[in-house]
DNA sequence: AAATTATTTGACCGTTTGGTCAGGATCAAC
DNA sequence: GTTGATCCTGACCAAACGGTCAAATAATTT
């Protein structure tokens, strides 16, 4: 009652000057953590990234640890967020076109938030391994009923949902992940937006159409 | 003329204890790269892996850089294998299977090695790059211009033979470096050999038939 | 078995690492 | 403009790092 502009909790308030570096930092941390991996990334590297001082980023985060975590805990919910949005009522067809068509934009908009994905992983999973085991779990579990149900209402080809999420996942992710093979192998210097609509249009008729020609034979 | 078991050049010869040692030295050292990246991998830990003295780690590969080299390179020939073997002469369903089947073969049997080309191009492919743009490049132009027949014969439907290898390549390799992910996904300990059957006819039936049912709607 | 060569290691070095600390600078509130 | 909290840094530390070396041990050759 005393101070309205304070949170309810006793030491919950942040500074400007405060959300301004925590942001750097966690920036800085996420490109150098999805360059080196955690094992091969410094504080000195970090820091020199965001433009501070090495003690002034153990100011913010004590530990390297808790910056690790901090990045991998930030970018979950936007990973996840285009897989929740799959809608059992919808057009199955225009669902999954529209589920690949988000996962390529996230490669495309923010390649180093998959590559720290992608290097945890690598890595064993040593921090999120709990949370790949409850949380995902339960929601892919829910998402492979919505694939199931498609399936047994005939429009969809009887395909292991499961493997089916995998492959979206693999290929739409590859384009963030494995972008120096990427562009080595195609004689580019960088994916245009021009070329993820292409890449968006593939992978589309791929998966729905399938590579066997329709209509004859 | 005079020393039949020796090999031609001067300082070609390979002890057994060598040739043991120096394998022993490089399983270890994919393991640890594999897990923790370069930066993050210690000669360390791969001399404990490989159950010998730092010092005689070094004796045998001077740098660790040198180490990394020579485990990139002793993989390069097994990962292109498969791709290498795509016969324009045979039928195309077959033989997309079949690299389909000797690509997730490899995943299954060397998921390390498949890590460690993943954690190599993910921290943008620094040793890798120069044969990414070469020798890799050749050789997926030329596969893609047999895809590209097969297309226009009226074999296959018309999709950019590019991203259809990336989809390949994609889709395999995620059952190796992304297998703690799967695992926790599916609630299983790991991947058995059927899961990888499974794993097979699901993505061949998607890449070839499609999702959407044929022959009717 | 003696001599030569190949293999192995404990001890060590200079550097880099994650992390600390005392104190200075800056800011916000009165 | 004084006060108290927040913010920032140079200097520092112990541990871990990649790498070296002399000397010991094991194989191999003669």
């Amino acid at each position: 009652m005393s101070n309205p502009r304070r949170g309810d909790s006793p030491k919950n308030s942040k500074t400007r000057i405060q959300a301004r570096n925590e942001a750097r930092i966690l920036d800085a941390a996420q490109t150098v953590f999805a360059e080196h991996g955690f094992g091969g990334a410094t504080v000195d590297r970090i820091a020199a990234r965001a433009k501070m001082s090495k003690p002034n980023v153990h100011y913010y985060f004590k530990r390297k640890s808790d910056l690790y975590l901090a990045v991998l805990m930030r970018t979950l919910d936007i990973w996840l967020a285009p897989l929740k949005d799959l809608d059992p009522d919808g057009d199955p067809a225009q669902e999954l076109r529209h589920y690949i068509s988000r996962k390529l934009h996230f490669s495309r908009e923010n390649p180093t938030a998959s590559r720290i994905f992608a290097t945890e992983i690598l890595q064993g999973a040593p921090v999120l391994e709990r949370y790949l085991g409850e949380d995902l779990r339960t929601l892919v579990e829910r998402k492979a009923k919505v694939i199931r149900h498609w399936i047994d209402t005939g429009r969809l080809a009887a395909v292991d949902p499961y493997h089916l999420i995998f492959l979206i996942w693999a290929a739409t992710q590859h384009y963030a992940d494995f972008t120096p093979q990427v562009t080595a192998v195609m004689g580019r210097e960088s994916l245009s937006k021009g070329e993820f609509e292409r890449i968006e249009d593939s992978l589309c008729k791929i998966i729905l159409d399938g590579l066997l020609p329709r209509g004859k034979a």
